[in-house]
RNA sequence: GGGCUCGUGGUCUAGCGGUUAUGACGUCGCCUUUACAAGGCGAAUAUCGGCGGUUCAAAUCCGCCCGGGCCCA
């Protein structure tokens, strides 16, 4: 017996955090152990981590998704794959752009293009930084030296490869079609963009005439649209309104260009108790409006311009904003005698995600991926991958029985990828780049390699050096990509495609994506969109899926409520002997939460024992302090304990005479490390934690521990082989979970740490004896536990302290032959 | 308004047709404190969100409702 190894008296902040930053500092060192080698001959694992977008703050939920995503890495390193952990970063887009807009009082297209896009760069920098540290504080083992970014030349040389590739292939298509347009920040949006608030709005109830001098009311909120109206309807069954199927109708608004009347026609969509049951369709009020435009093949009219202002069609409108527009029409209405009525009532407005901008459906001229005929095809590819949890498979699902339309990727923004495409003078050819080369078509001409196609066949026309000159002026498209183009390529760019096809070839389908649930519409299903079309396979073979992080409450965390906690300060808790403060408003009141000490062993072993992966989590730091940070004192402890008994040199194989109890508490661990495996193999993470932490803090030390003091103070060999054996292992076990714990721990008393194991501990258990033996150990568990208790209160019925003797007990004879090692644990007499 | 999802002691969680409904944290006693600001023994706290139904039997299956969440219109 010796001093303890382990000098620290306890686990702290302080300590969590020197290990830490010694682990980091080392780059060499760090990459031997963490990086990833794709020449390697074990199973190649890569994860499609979520490349974070750097917007100042990193949500709290978010962060221990992340670390939850790490257990998987360094889980699956330790069953022994060569696991690709990448860390990337969503630079692209058009949160940065406005950030850039705020700070400097000026809206992006005031500014010089070049300018804009270096401006956006040099801030997104300083956001990135304090993201890679936020990343190494909770402890990611990502292959930081491989860093990538959505925005360098490299990752959108892939984005444009694979947009050239899928239009060749026809895949991807320009076209003339009603957009959602976003006035005030010039740009398209997609269908997942849009959100809806509540908000006032005047419903008129306009007096039209027809050809045979018939009045009708109709009700619109979009008076100024009355110019753009291609058809009046009513319902096929509405008795009141059969006589006027057929008529004209004239419109009650001066217009220019166009007939200044419109059929009545029957239509099913008329909801016949709303107004006065007739409905004027326009291009394009809502939705409704662009599928009777379509379904009766009428010409839509462009009421509304790419600056949000009305077109010539208004006539006296035209030039005006749509709001100035519609207030300008009813006061026209109004002098013309045709208001009957208006009524200030609640409506859904739709508004970009990002702007809060009412939008229009206007229309443009647009890129799309085609994905209405791929939805079938991509449901068989979805049953091919292992969903965790299984049941968050039904997000992806909703999602895919709601496409009706095809995915517009064009935007008109600039800190994005640019579409890698020219036109012809005369428009009827374009040139594309070859593949690897990034281009910027609004400023460069096409590279040497570049392909000249016919634009309506995609036919390959020739070299745009051999003919490029007879083009005449090439223009380049000044549009770019959606940012989801980018990201859905996010498992094919770390998987190796286009880059390293041998690697690409081992690592496709990519090994798991892990995500949260509130971007299945958008990151899961692009991804998945695009691995069908370009190799008609899954992108994955594992989807690992998780819920968001709430407020105490249960509520979501968000500015406006005030509810949020900041993922650094709950990391940095007890730091320098700092504790941590929190005030959050909760549903009634406000609420101040304490903390002494979390940090972010304690923080990733709450996410491990505390949610159930695929259900939001709520988050509360003086929960995770009271219910988790006494598991690592536990832990620690006990290695500390062990750490004063000599250990053995001879650790893989045990010593010929081990003693039953030793034997027992073997035989319990062995079934615990075979539990544990089994869940590290299968991506369950709480199973995993739950069982280390309940015999880690639960019979091991409570019960074995107790009953093998005696004989190891006394230095029994069977003890100790025993006691160190069980500790290293279980810190290996354990190390996904606690990395740095367990590392400082497994390092000082093995001198090998347990974050570099790379195949899974299994205990010798032919050397135990055989498996019925173990099994007949296990089953005198109980017995053993619930003798120990009756000693205990025995001990507690009769004013004795634990060390003291007692008599009149009497061994169960199950638990005979552990007679002398349970007499000495509590003094029998 | 629609779809999906979750709802188990104060808090978190297991269970997913038959259990005295799991475990943990917290609370309250008592004892201890020679690895342990996770030491031990014990207690209280749950009509498993509500209401109906199926069944010999429901926390578990079905329907409706309420509340949180995600998504859509």
């Amino acid at each position: 017996m010796a001093d303890p190894r382990i000098t620290e008296k306890r686990w702290t902040i302080d300590l969590e955090k020197k290990i830490q930053e010694e682990h980091y500092a080392d780059k060499e060192a760090y990459n031997a152990r963490y990086g990833f080698n794709a020449d390697s001959d074990k199973e190649l694992f890569v994860i499609d981590t979520p490349p974070p977008y750097p917007s100042g703050t990193w949500h709290i939920g978010a962060v221990a998704q992340y670390s939850m995503i790490d257990v998987i890495a360094r889980s699956q390193r330790l069953m022994g794959k060569e696991v690709y952990f990448p860390w990337g970063v969503d630079r692209n887009g058009i949160n940065i752009e406005f950030t850039v807009e705020k700070n400097s009082g000026k809206k992006m297209k005031t500014y010089d293009r070049e300018e804009f896009l270096k401006l956006c760069e040099v801030t997104i920098e300083e956001f990135t930084q304090a993201m890679r540290d936020t990343a190494s504080r909770v402890g990611l083992s990502c292959d930081f030296a491989k860093e990538y970014l959505t925005d360098s030349p490299e990752y959108r040389a892939v984005t444009q490869a694979i947009f050239v590739d899928l239009f060749k292939r026809g895949e991807i298509v320009e076209d003339l079609r009603p957009n959602i347009y976003d006035p005030v920040e010039g740009t398209t949006i997609a269908d997942a963009e849009v959100e809806r608030l509540q908000r006032m709005t005047q419903l008129v109830d306009v007096k039209w005439s027809t050809e045979n001098s018939d009045e009708l009311v109709i009700s619109t909120t979009r008076p100024e649209l009355i110019c753009a109206c291609g058809i009046v309807v009513v319902h096929p069954d509405d008795e009141r309104y059969q006589h006027l199927i057929g008529q004209k109708i004239q419109l009650p608004v001066e217009v220019v260009g166009r007939t200044t009347s419109v059929e009545i026609q029957a239509h099913p969509s008329v909801k016949s108790d709303f107004g006065s049951g007739v409905l004027m369709v326009c291009s394009f009020g809502d939705q409704n409006d662009v599928a009777v435009f379509r379904e009766l093949g009428l010409t839509p009219f462009q009421a509304i311009g790419l600056d949000g202002c009305m077109t010539e069609v208004a006539g006296p409108l035209a030039g005006m904003p749509v709001k100035a527009a519609r207030e300008a029409v009813i006061v026209s209405l109004e002098n013309d005698g045709r208001i009957v009525a208006i009524e200030e009532r609640q409506q859904e407005v739709p508004v970009s995600e990002r702007g809060k901008n009412p939008v229009e459906t206007i229309l443009l001229k647009e890129w799309y991926v085609r994905q209405t005929h791929k939805q079938e095809r991509l449901a068989e590819l979805a049953d091919q991958i292992n969903f965790i949890p299984p049941r968050n498979k039904q997000f992806l699902l909703d999602w895919m029985d709601n496409i009706s339309i095809d995915w517009p990727i064009s935007r008109r923004r600039w800190y994005h990828t640019e579409i890698p495409i020219w036109y012809s003078e005369d428009e009827t050819k374009v040139v594309v780049p070859p593949e690897g080369t990034y281009v910027q078509p609004w400023k460069d001409s096409p590279p040497n390699g570049s392909r000249v196609l016919d634009r309506e066949t995609r036919e390959d026309l020739g070299s745009w050096e051999d003919i490029g000159s007879s083009l005449g002026e090439m223009v380049g498209e000044e549009k770019v990509f959606d940012t989801w183009m980018d990201s859905s390529n996010s498992n094919l760019f770390v998987s190796g495609y286009l880059k390293e096809e041998s690697t690409f070839k081992r690592a496709f389908p990519t090994g798991i994506r892990p995500q949260g649930k509130e971007i299945v519409r958008t990151w899961l299903y692009y991804t998945l969109l695009k691995s069908a079309l370009l190799f008609d396979k899954p992108g994955f073979q594992n989807v690992w899926i998780d819920g968001l992080g709430m407020d105490p409450w249960g509520r979501k965390m968000s500015k406006s409520l005030g509810n949020g906690i900041d993922a650094d300060s709950v990391l940095e808790c007890g730091a320098g002997g700092r504790t941590g403060a929190w005030k959050v408003k909760g549903p009634d009141k406000t609420v101040n939460l304490r903390a002494n000490k979390i940090g972010s062993e304690c923080f990733r072993l709450w996410k491990a024992c505390d949610a159930q992966v695929g259900d939001d989590f709520q988050i509360n730091p003086e929960e995770i302090e009271a219910k988790y940070y006494g598991v690592l004192t536990k832990i620690f402890n006990v290695a500390r304990f062990a750490s004063q008994f000599e250990i053995p040199t001879e650790l893989d194989t045990p010593p010929t005479n081990l003693t039953v109890s030793d034997k027992w508490i073997l035989a319990e661990f062995s079934s615990v490390n075979i539990t544990v495996g089994k869940a590290w193999g299968e991506i369950d993470i709480y199973t995993a934690a739950q069982s280390i932490k309940n015999f880690g803090t639960g019979v091991f030390p409570g019960h074995w521990l107790e009953m093998a003091k005696t004989r190891l103070y006394d230095g029994d060999q069977s003890a100790a082989w025993t006691v160190h054996r069980i500790v290293r292992d279980l810190l290996t076990m354990f190390s996904p979970i606690c990395p740095f714990l367990c590392h400082h721990l497994s390092t000082t008393l093995y001198g090998e740490s347990a974050v570099d194991v790379r195949q899974y501990p299994s205990l010798p258990v032919d050397s135990l004896g055989d498996e019925e033996e173990g099994h007949s150990l296990r089953a005198l568990t109980n017995t053993i536990t619930d003798f120990n208790s009756d000693v205990w209160a025995a001990k507690n019925e009769a004013g004795l302290g634990r060390g003291k003797p007692i008599s009149g007990i009497e061994i169960p004879s199950e638990l005979i032959e552990f007679a002398e090692h349970l007499s000495a644990m509590h003094k029998l007499e």
